[in-house]
RNA sequence: GCCGGAGUAGCGUAGUGGUAGCGCAACCCCUUGGUAAGGGGUAGGUCGUGAGUUCAAUUCUCACCUCCGGCACCA
């Protein structure tokens, strides 16, 4: 292959455009490979993959019209993407090799890594890891060459049929009729593939590790098979892969179920698995939260209700939920147990009752307890909703994912001609709400239908087009989810994520036309005509479990001032000034804060210990203030103030403190006082 | 629920076929100290639960429970 630039004009002949807008001709079938050597040696090794018209194209692939060419190197934004790629391969290589009979299936480059799942009878465990591992590396060592083939469907099916790759055959059966079969060959071994892939194994370099090991399904159905998937992490070199490993260990320190019981905030105990224990300092997180967002619902015109925990299964049964929701739901029977010791403790013929799982139709019959005219929607109806869910055991994850929860639910009674106003109206407060906790990064998603659905599929659509309208009207981006919205309404789900980089789902809207006509929620319209008015459900937090979780984990257990379990520690620094520091205490505990009908939380600490080591006691439990206080702070009235940042601002006032932390625990806003703080 | 891993004192950990140590925390004594660990001592464990193998099980086997990482499900 000549890839000297060669006349134009000639059909024998292309014309590669680079991205500086230089041309330059080639013999057709020239690759981006030998057009990145014409440009010199340096390119030609740095080069991983051409992009030709946009597509990405293996540097080994033949070009064969006039096109735009891009190559691109680690150093490309697509790289590590590429490179995860291509270590999927060669994981999918080494398993093969050091499993003979595995079958392989699929394995994307995922955020951070890449996975590949595998079927073998046989699971892998632990300590096979560190074995393909070195195969893997093994295989880069070898660099062998990648070669691109296309193949006829029939011939590609009949093939991995013939190899026993049955999941790969049944790929490429639901590959679409028009579109290509590639398959890649690293040397001799080969995959279904849709590629691009570098010109070599060795291109992918070293910087790649294991991590864990997992079961997934086919497909990701649950009726499917169980395959095993081998997850890894892989970047440009050493230093990436370092960094991301110590990355990870850090998120680890944040994880809300260590500083949860570093710092006394909650536990969980087998005999009541998925429902919290909160300690005096978790409770008063939850108090704050709780506290905060009723006035701001006060302020955003909801009114407050409560409603039982206990409902007969006929009411689930109207609700639909006995229906579509019954295998989440804790039932109980309504019957006075027995208690002989040889009877049974209910009949098998007991009546049922059901813990609520979620508070809406219990929010429909406050509203049908009277005629509803058009003037008075929308209702905005909130409840501090304590649900139970009967989750799955393997679903349960700390505060994240309990089985009894308390929501910051609201169900928003309207007419239609409201929806958009209410979805504004809901959206706003909920970013208003975030940006006081510090969260900016919310992921929206919208929710479509799932196949276990209630109501009709007109009804459906008409609520997922106004969901839909609705949040585009506030100008948010949003992505679609589809089949994920609950069994009786679409839904816009508010994503966070934790520590360590995954999603949680905190808030919600969801648009339901369908409990509203089950349960008869109607209003007197304007022409005097019944109608049933539109159900919202809404949650700003989602619950207060998980929001706590949450919270934990992006303050790392240093809350602000206005949530801080603990405010202000006294610290005294010997017994000579034992009763100075009670009565600073004392003080201190009697100051309200106003927007929270409670005063400063301050405690003191009167061990035997030297002043160092109660500072670093406080240090640890992240108590914003310390307040030393010694012989020459009790002559003069005065507190020496230490941040939990280690900035000591020197003696001042008791007054003047007070100053500084009733302001920062009713503004919600901590003073930043340089680096660290 | 499924796959893999783990369960030893409040927390973090060591260890063994002959019934268990260490650090921190707790408690007591000494020390009364000026911004991240002063010193000494004491107490605390049916080694997740239940079976089995064995003269003997925390250790080996099985079952179950819970937790951890994923998958599925979901706020």
């Amino acid at each position: 292959m000549s890839a000297s630039p060669s006349a134009p004009g000639n059909p024998a002949n292309v014309t590669i455009t680079l991205p500086d807008g230089k041309a330059m001709t080639f013999t057709r079938g020239v690759t981006p490979g030998d057009v990145a050597a014409a440009i010199g040696p340096g390119l030609a090794k740095a080069a991983l993959i051409g992009e030709v018209d946009g597509h990405e194209w293996d540097l080994f692939r033949p070009i064969e019209h006039d096109a735009k060419l891009r190559l691109i190197t680690k150093k490309d934004p697509e790289a590590l993407e590429l490179i995860r790629h291509d270590a999927a391969h060669v994981l999918a290589m080494a398993v093969q090799e050091l499993f003979p009979g595995t079958q392989v299936t699929i394995g994307p480059a995922i955020e951070d890594g890449f996975y590949y799942d595998f079927a073998r009878a046989e699971p892998f465990t632990l300590d096979d890891l560190p074995k393909i591992e070195a195969k893997m590396h093994e295989i880069v060592k070898r660099d062998l060459p990648t070669r691109r083939e296309v193949w006829p469907r029939d011939k590609a099916i009949a093939h991995f049929e013939g190899i026993g790759e049955h999941y790969k055959a049944e790929l490429i059966k639901s590959i679409p009729a028009g579109e290509e079969v590639s398959i890649y060959w690293h040397g001799d071994w080969h995959d279904l593939c849709r590629g691009p892939h570098f010109a070599t194994t060795g291109k992918i370099g070293d910087a790649f590790k294991l991590t864990k090991l997992a079961g997934a399904y086919w497909r990701g159905d649950a009726k499917n098979a169980q395959l095993q998937r081998i997850y890894g992490t892989a970047w440009r070199d050493e230093k990436e892969l370092k960094t991301y490993l110590h990355r990870i260990e850090e998120a680890e320190k944040r994880d809300h179920r260590k500083i949860g019981r570093d710092l006394d905030l909650f536990h969980l105990q087998p005999e009541a698995q998925g429902s919290v224990f909160w300690h005096a300092n978790g409770f008063v997180l939850y108090h704050q939260m709780e506290t905060y967002i009723r006035r701001q619902l006060t302020k955003a015109g909801y009114i407050e209700v409560k409603t039982p925990q206990l409902m007969d299964a006929k009411f689930w049964e109207q609700s639909g939920h006995w229906g579509k929701y019954r295998e989440n739901m804790f039932v109980v029977p309504d019957e006075i147990p027995n208690t002989a010791d040889d009877g049974p403790i209910v009949s098998a013929n007991a009546s049922l009752m059901a813990l609520k799982p979620m508070n809406c139709p219990a929010h429909v019959q406050i509203f049908n307890q009277q005629t509803r005219s058009y003037r008075d929607l929308p209702i905005r109806m909130a409840e501090f909703g304590c649900c139970h869910r009967n989750e799955p055991h393997g679903a349960l994850h700390g505060l994240m994912r309990v089985r009894q929860m308390t929501q910051d639910d609201a169900h928003i009674f309207c007419r239609e001609d409201q929806i958009q106003s209410e979805t504004a109206h809901f959206v706003n407060l909920l970013y208003h709400v975030y940006k006081d906790m510090g969260f900016e990064d919310v992921v929206i998603r919208l929710a479509t239908r799932p196949e276990n659905f209630g109501g009709t599929i007109e009804r459906w659509d008409a609520a997922e087009k106004a969901l839909g309208d609705g949040l585009r009207a506030t100008g948010h981006e949003f992505e679609i989810a589809a089949g994920e919205g609950a069994f009786y309404a679409p839904k816009l789900e508010f994503h966070l994520r934790d520590a360590i980089g995954r999603s949680w789902q905190m808030g919600t809207l969801q648009l339901d036309y369908v409990l509203p006509e089950r349960l008869g929620a109607t209003y007197v319209a304007e022409d005097g005509s019944r109608k049933y008015a539109v159900m919202m459900h809404r949650a700003v937090l989602g619950t207060l479990e998980r929001f706590i979780g949450m919270l934990t984990e992006h303050y790392a257990g240093a809350f602000p001032t206005w949530l801080a379990p603990i405010q202000a520690r006294v610290i005294p620094i010997s017994d000579k000034v034992k009763d100075y520091a009670n009565a600073v205490r004392a003080q201190l505990s009697n100051v309200d804060i106003a927007e929270t009908s409670g005063s400063l939380r301050v405690d003191i600490d009167h061990s035997a210990e030297r002043m160092q080591k109660k500072i670093r006691d406080a240090q640890l439990l992240k108590i914003p203030y310390m307040l030393v206080v010694g012989e020459r702070e009790a002559a003069e009235g005065k507190v020496a103030v230490r941040l939990r940042s280690g900035k000591d601002l020197g003696a001042m006032a008791l007054e003047q403190f007070i100053g500084r932390i009733k302001a920062e625990a009713e503004t919600r806003r901590d003073l930043n006082d340089g680096p660290g703080d």
